[in-house]
RNA sequence: GGGCAGUUAGCUCAGUUGGCAGAGCGCCACCCUUACAAGGUGGAUGUCGCAGGUUCGACCCCUGCACUGCCCACCA
């Protein structure tokens, strides 16, 4: 082995060897299955530490699970992505000089594909390098056949059960992208804007109404003016028809509780072109609907003069005219959401267009009783999801699935030029229609929409395996779990794992469209929600801010297992996991540490020895029982989702008891190799699904390993270890003296190379003839003297349970230091000691404290009254 | 406006049935003791956001508040 670790010098080999050889595929083997299907990753994306944080958790279920024996599979693939996939190919078209629409659609998407092929590998080589252990034999892109095939049948289902339809509906316009987009793709920002109040007058002149609107170049389009009906300010309005400024149209006033009497004017125009609530209202009093506002965001000729400027920018010139025509009351500064395309930025504008929509309220009910009642077939991780999605799912509104982009699923629907009906497949059938379905004419045409990637991404669970066919994928890892009854098992056969931002976008709708399809099946039994990366501050991390941590850097630099271990201990139940760095170089040092522990082990360990578990004395059987321990401790953190809680036992297990104790307790035992062994092959094993490249590494150098893989061998687990039944005394025993001797030896400043002296009282000389050994060499003793009388004059005074320790101080320390320590101790103990007798004093603790506990501090205060005397004369001894 | 989370050592975070607060990094002192200086030994450091309440006992449970972050929402 090399002289420390060094990650560049195997990671790639490892990983190279553990793909090449197949390791990654699922196994028959086994009758238990667990199934992750990734969450596909942008094709032409680059990784991010979102990313790694993923592949950090799913990879290390994927391995925990493999080695538990299970037919394990975790699925990978890519997503089309559709705008943002778009959106980069027209960029370079546009520094090229053209356009998507100028080379037209075919064109567009040949280039498309071309910049797949090009960029597309990028994103799953990165994955790689973090050793992911997914099974790229199926790889999947949401464009490839087979997930088209079951996008295409769930459509024709879908529409066939009436569950899709198209509709003129005000959607969110995206002018940048030239796209409906879904809700949860607009994002509201809090913006500064202005009220307008501007006056409606009566058709004679003789009196107006005041309105007060933040988007005065929408009045184009006004068809109402609505007032609350107990609004007595206009309560003379009513019946009554006004005129819209600028536009000059008699409109009519109506009544509507909607209308809010104390904000603003108390009169609010109606705009059911433009604003999602104005139609709703201009629905329900039956009112047209007007645009003034077209696609590409500019005023259309409704808006007379002003038509062609971008609407955005007309406000100004609007507001300037209305002032001309003393229509303009006053101005207002006010504070209010605005919705901003997630994608680029640009504000959406509510326009009227017509889209395909997929009906959310049935889709929604069993997903909403899968997560219901005492034992629910789905689980959430953290449990508090449940509620933000109960939220969301009880309120669900219609999914608008169409996007006016070429890059995606293609609308199975077709259009007919001559009655306008539309024909879509009947489901199971490949073929295209060539034939309108009502009128026969064959001059029908495809939608030219395509689907929102979300669509794809929601069947993703089970186009993945196959479906629409009935293979046998889908009938070895598809969850059996159904939707409406009480979960089966403890165990989730598939597990959901990926970011809590797409809770919505993507888990709920996997839940819904899945269920659906599968006969009430649900895809999946646990859902594992993890955090978002920050950086350290807990700031998101962006270009802009300059603090984005790219992990293949840190890979580089530092080794992937680093970096899976920093996010896999830094990813608690919070809601952001901020990387420090600082973190991550502490966790590679610990990695350092396994390193090198395992170098001398491999020096004690005779080379021919077979592994076998046998405690040759109470330092092994405190260790084998530790080592139980700790593999129920992970098992059971890892069943959990608390992958951070078993890295972190992990951790102090092996440094703080198996490093620091027992390697150095067996450097003067010496003897039998039989549980050092026993013990790296486990702790190395339990590291294995968190840490896997270096732990192959380190288990192929194992002389006994031959030339396995530990990718296969088993987890440990905890009824593998035999128990050893003990309170381990003499462990704990020599750990307490050479603590209190090291202590006294730092605070009397006494050079760790100088062997002291020490006088020895105590009762139990069975407990410290077995002990004495370990005791006199950790703690740097050449000679004891035991239950003989110490020198008179300057000693100092250890204690710990049965053992007290003088030493005498001459040619050693200055008494002042140990005086200093001896009174800064019996302080400590008389603090101690003043809380426990208080706790004794207090009769409603003795008479309602757990009885176990009245014992206990009835024994500590035995315990530190001896130290404290002990001590306590100690100080005397020193004289003045 | 509604909801969900967070607030613990200088910094990043643990603390799961309530029983004298922990880790990493940083800091101080001493050690290159041959697995490891990416190390060893010992040490310092906290009104556990604020205010009440329940309890013999509260970082933990309850109530209210403050601040931070996120999600949802039709006050123009």
């Amino acid at each position: 082995m090399e002289s420390s670790y060094n990650p560049n010098s195997f990671e790639q080999k490892i990983y190279h060897k553990w793909e090449e050889e197949g390791d990654f595929k699922t196994s028959s083997a086994s009758e238990k299955t667990f199934l992750i299907t990734m969450p596909p990753p942008n094709v032409t994306g680059v990784l991010h530490m979102g990313h790694a944080l993923f592949v950090s958790i799913q990879d290390t279920y994927t391995r925990w699970k493999r080695m538990l024996g299970y037919n394990t599979l975790w699925l990978p693939g890519t997503d089309h992505a559709g705008i943002a996939t778009q959106v980069m190919v027209e960029r370079q078209l546009e520094a090229e000089g053209t356009s998507r629409t100028k080379i037209g659609r075919d064109a567009f998407l040949k280039k498309v594909w071309e910049w797949k092929e090009e960029y597309g590998g990028t994103i799953t080589e990165q994955i790689r390098a973090l050793g992911s252990s997914c099974d790229w034999s199926r790889e999947l892109f949401t464009l490839d056949p087979k997930s088209s095939k079951a996008v295409r049948e769930s459509f024709t289902r879908l529409y066939k059960d009436g569950l899709i339809y198209r509709g003129e509906r005000i959607v969110n316009w995206s002018s940048g992208l030239q796209t409906a987009i879904s809700d949860l793709e607009v994002e509201l920002k809090p913006t500064e804007g202005k009220l307008y109040y501007l006056k409606y007058y009566l058709e004679d002149k003789s009196d107006y109404l005041q309105v007060a609107t933040t988007r005065p170049e929408t009045i184009f389009a006004d068809v109402a003016v609505a007032v609350h009906p107990q609004d007595p300010k206009w309560k003379k309005f009513h019946n009554k028809e006004v005129f819209v400024p600028l536009a000059n149209r008699k409109v009519p006033v109506i009544l509507d509780e909607y209308v809010d009497k104390e904000f603003g004017t108390g009169a609010l125009k109606i705009t059911p072109g433009h604003d999602q609530n104005d139609w709703l209202i201009g629905k329900k009093h039956h009112l047209k609907t007007l645009s003034c506002i077209g696609k590409d965001g500019k005023l259309n000729e409704l808006a007379g003069e002003f038509a062609g400027m971008v609407a955005w920018h007309s406000r100004k010139k609007i507001a300037e005219s209305l002032r001309e025509k003393e229509i303009l009351i006053k101005e207002e500064k006010h504070q209010h959401e605005l919705g901003y395309c997630q994608r680029t930025g640009v504000v959406v504008e509510p326009l009227i267009s017509m889209q395909w929509f997929l009906k959310m309220e049935s889709l929604a009910k069993p997903a909403v009783e899968a997560a219901s009642g005492e034992n629910p077939a789905i689980r959430f991780y953290p449990d508090y999801w449940k509620k933000t999605w109960f939220e969301w799912l009880n309120n669900i509104q219609d999914w608008c699935i169409s996007r006016q982009l070429w890059w995606g699923h293609q609308i199975p629907a077709w259009h007919c030029k001559k009655c306008e009906a539309i024909t879509v497949p009947e489901p199971g059938q490949s073929d295209n229609p060539t034939k309108c379905g009502s009128c026969s004419s064959d001059e029908i045409a495809q939608d030219t929409d395509v689907l929102d990637t979300w669509y794809s991404s929601a069947l993703w669970p089970i186009s993945t395996l196959g479906w629409p066919d009935n293979s046998s994928d889908l009938k070895i890892y598809y969850p059996v779990q159904k939707y409406n009854e009480p979960r089966n098992t403890d165990e989730a056969k598939a597990l959901m794992e990926t970011g809590s931002d797409i809770l919505f976008f993507w888990v709920a709708r996997m839940v819904m469209m899945c269920t659906h399809f599968m006969g009430g099946k649900i895809p999946f039994e646990d859902v594992f929600l993890h955090a978002m990366v920050r950086d350290e501050k807990g700031q998101k991390m962006s270009k802009t801010k300059g603090n984005v941590v790219d992990p293949l850097d840190v890979t580089e630099q530092h080794g992937a297992d680093s970096l899976r271990l920093t996010l896999l201990a830094l990813s608690g139940q919070g809601r952001n996991v901020n990387l420090d760095l600082k973190r991550l170089e502490g966790y590679k040092a610990f990695i350092n540490k396994i390193w090198n522990a395992t170098k001398f082990c491999l020096i004690q360990i005779n080379e021919s020895e077979k592994l076998e578990v046998n405690a040759s004395d109470y330092i092994d059987s405190w260790l084998l029982d530790g080592l139980k321990n700790l593999s129920h401790q992970m098992n059971s953190d890892l069943k959990n989702y608390r992958p951070d809680a078993a890295f972190n036992a992990y951790y102090q297990f092996t440094w703080y008891e198996f490093c620091d104790w027992y390697l150095e307790l067996f450097k003067i035992k010496k003897g039998s190799t039989k549980t050092l062994q026993f013990a790296l092959d486990t702790l190395i094993r339990l590291l294995h699904p968190m840490a896997p490249m270096v732990t192959e590494e380190i288990y192929q150098s194992l002389p006994w390993t031959k030339d396995e893989k530990i990718i296969h061998k088993e987890y440990p687990i905890e009824s593998k270890i035999p128990v050893q039944n003990s309170e381990h005394t003499e462990v704990y025993a020599i750990k307490g003296c050479v603590e209190g001797i090291r202590n006294f030896r730092t605070e009397n400043k006494v050079n760790p190379k100088i062997k002291i002296s020490a006088y020895l009282q105590t009762e139990n000389l069975k407990l410290w003839n077995s002990i004495s050994p370990y005791v006199l060499e950790l703690a740097k003793i050449e000679s004891i003297h035991i239950n003989t009388q110490a020198p008179k004059g300057a000693v100092g005074r250890v204690n710990f349970g049965q053992f007290t320790f003088t030493i005498p101080l001459e040619g050693l320390v200055d008494k002042d230091a140990e005086k200093q320590r001896l009174t800064s101790e019996i302080k400590k103990i008389e603090k101690d000691l003043a809380f426990s007798t208080g706790r004794l004093n207090n009769e409603k603790f003795v008479s309602k404290a757990k009885p176990e506990l009245v014992e206990q501090e009835k024994k500590i205060v035995t315990d530190l009254s001896l130290k404290l005397s002990s001590l306590i004369s100690a100080l005397e001894s020193l004289g003045e």
